[in-house]
RNA sequence: GUGGGCGUAGUUCAGCGGUUAGAGCGCCAGGUUGUGGCCCUGGAAAUCGUGGGUUCAAAUCCCAUCGCUCACCCCA
């Protein structure tokens, strides 16, 4: 039995899986550059009245899954549920208001965290990627977004994901329309089974989204938000399909695409794969635009979207998407005995010269270094020592070829330079 | 929070009442005193998650507990 390990829920990223972590965090970078965003980090832990007030105190994730704590001094502070509420709060402690509008900003592998029963897909502790836009109003934001989004999952190999939208407006029609659902599903609640009983009052739109056969049927002639918009904001929704059209993204109006945080309105959407166990949503988000006010700032939109980096990677297994491995040096240094001074000496000169270069530190048999060099997957090897040394050469193994030849000291860094490069243009 | 499944070498698993608990992969050593991968030989490695109970006898049956995992809820 381990004396250690890591709490239910969280992951460790070990040597072998960062590559993978750094490529899809590179893609995210190199799409935000393109896209004019700037990268913003904000605290792992923040004012629990934070998160009240934006993500909303009667959703679940308020309710019972964040990790809420008193520190030393007796204030209440919370682990990040969710990306949003932090950089909006930012936002408006650095007044980014007064400055150029719209704030385009992008974070990389937040941590976030929630308790829950950890399953497929689902941790205590996961990171997502993400933008926040403050003070654009214009929907070709948020189908900027979404486009932004699709292209970090294509280049990170991911394609064919469903892309849903939907409007849930704003809190005028919205309430209008709560209404009118409520008052369509009241006479059904005696046939609608007991968690959309329990729904009604603290989530009637959830019901929509039932998976149970027999509340489906009830649900037939439900009304649907679309068609409860009022006239900017169904103005709104029909310009975000137009500017979507203009990107060439494929989407489709999903009705029941609710979001369990409360500061959305109007544009929400998910990016939906299958997964084996069924659909698994690798990103989410819409606009915010009462979020601001709501803390307290000045009313200004918002858009954004959280994607899950374990979720894309996760997704990458499925898909067998498996970026090839790079060698952990392109050359080992294998020491004979009596060599190991040279060799260090060689390795800072490699080193200098740009060449990524390891050497035995356990001071063990040529074979177990070949071994080694070998399990680092070096694509050359070289022996520093013996006899060649003396008349100041060095023997180089060309691992894969099996193939050795005996190279001057003082030409050695301008050849392996050289073997190199050709390897980069061939890979 | 509710409900399933599973805990045996580093790992994946077999054994499911009866001598000293096995295998594949991995690991270490040797075959090759200056050379990896393949092959051969040998070796190390398990208080059978933990505690209690039943039994002449428990890895195996029962109970509890902890852990992992999957689904629901919710979400990335």
């Amino acid at each position: 039995m381990l004396i250690t390990q890591a709490p239910k829920g969280t992951q460790d990223v070990l040597p072998a899986e960062s590559a993978r972590w750094q490529a899809v965090e590179s893609n995210m970078r190199e799409a935000c550059r393109l896209a004019g965003y700037r990268e913003v980090r904000t605290p792992v832990f923040e004012h629990t009245e934070l998160f009240l007030r934006s993500v909303g105190d009667t959703t679940d994730v308020v309710q019972k899954e964040m990790y809420t704590f008193l520190d030393k001094g007796g204030r209440s502070v919370t682990l990040k549920p969710e990306g949003t509420a932090g950089v909006a709060r930012a936002f408006l402690e650095a007044h980014l208001e007064a400055g150029a509008l719209p704030m385009k900003m992008y974070y990389i592998s937040c941590p976030v965290f929630r308790y829950e029963k950890p399953q497929s897909g689902r941790l205590r502790e996961h990171h997502q990627l993400g933008i926040e836009v403050f003070g654009a109003k214009d929907a070709s934001c948020d189908a900027e977004g979404i486009r932004l989004a699709l292209d970090v999952l294509a280049a990170s190999g991911i394609r064919g994901l469903r892309v849903s939208i939907n409007s849930i407006g704003c809190p005028n029609c919205r309430a209008a329309y709560l209404e009118q659902l409520k008052n369509f599903l009241r006479p059904r609640l005696p046939r609608l089974c007991d968690t959309c009983r329990d729904r009604f009052e603290r989530n009637p739109l959830r019901i929509l989204d039932c998976k149970v056969p027999s509340c489906q049927a009830e649900l037939t002639d439900a009304p649907d938000m679309l068609g409860a918009l009022d006239e900017d904001c169904a103005a709104h929704f029909e310009s975000l399909k137009a500017s979507l059209n203009a990107l060439d993204v494929d989407y489709s109006v999903d009705p029941r695409i609710v979001r369990g945080l409360d500061y959305y309105t109007r544009t929400v959407f998910e990016i939906i794969t299958d997964a084996e166990n069924g659909p698994l949503t690798v990103c989410g988000g819409g606009r915010y635009d009462g979020l601001l006010k709501q803390l307290g700032g000045p009313e200004l939109p918002g858009f954004g979207f959280g994607m899950g980096v374990e979720r894309v990677l996760m997704v990458q297994d499925m898909m067998g998407v498996r970026p090839p491995e790079a060698p952990v040096a392109d050359v080992f240094l294998a020491a004979l005995p009596g060599a190991r001074l040279e060799a260090l000496k060689l390795l800072r000169d490699l080193r200098g010269a740009g060449v990524a270069c390891d050497m035995d530190h356990a001071a063990r048999s040529l074979k177990a270094q070949f071994k080694y060099a070998d399990r680092l997957g070096a694509p050359y090897v070289t022996v520093v020592g013996g006899d060649e040394l003396a008349r100041g050469a060095l023997r180089l193994r060309d691992m894969r070829r099996s193939a050795e030849e005996e190279i001057p000291v003082s030409e050695f860094i301008p050849a392996i330079r050289k073997k190199l490069a050709g390897e980069g243009a061939g890979v």
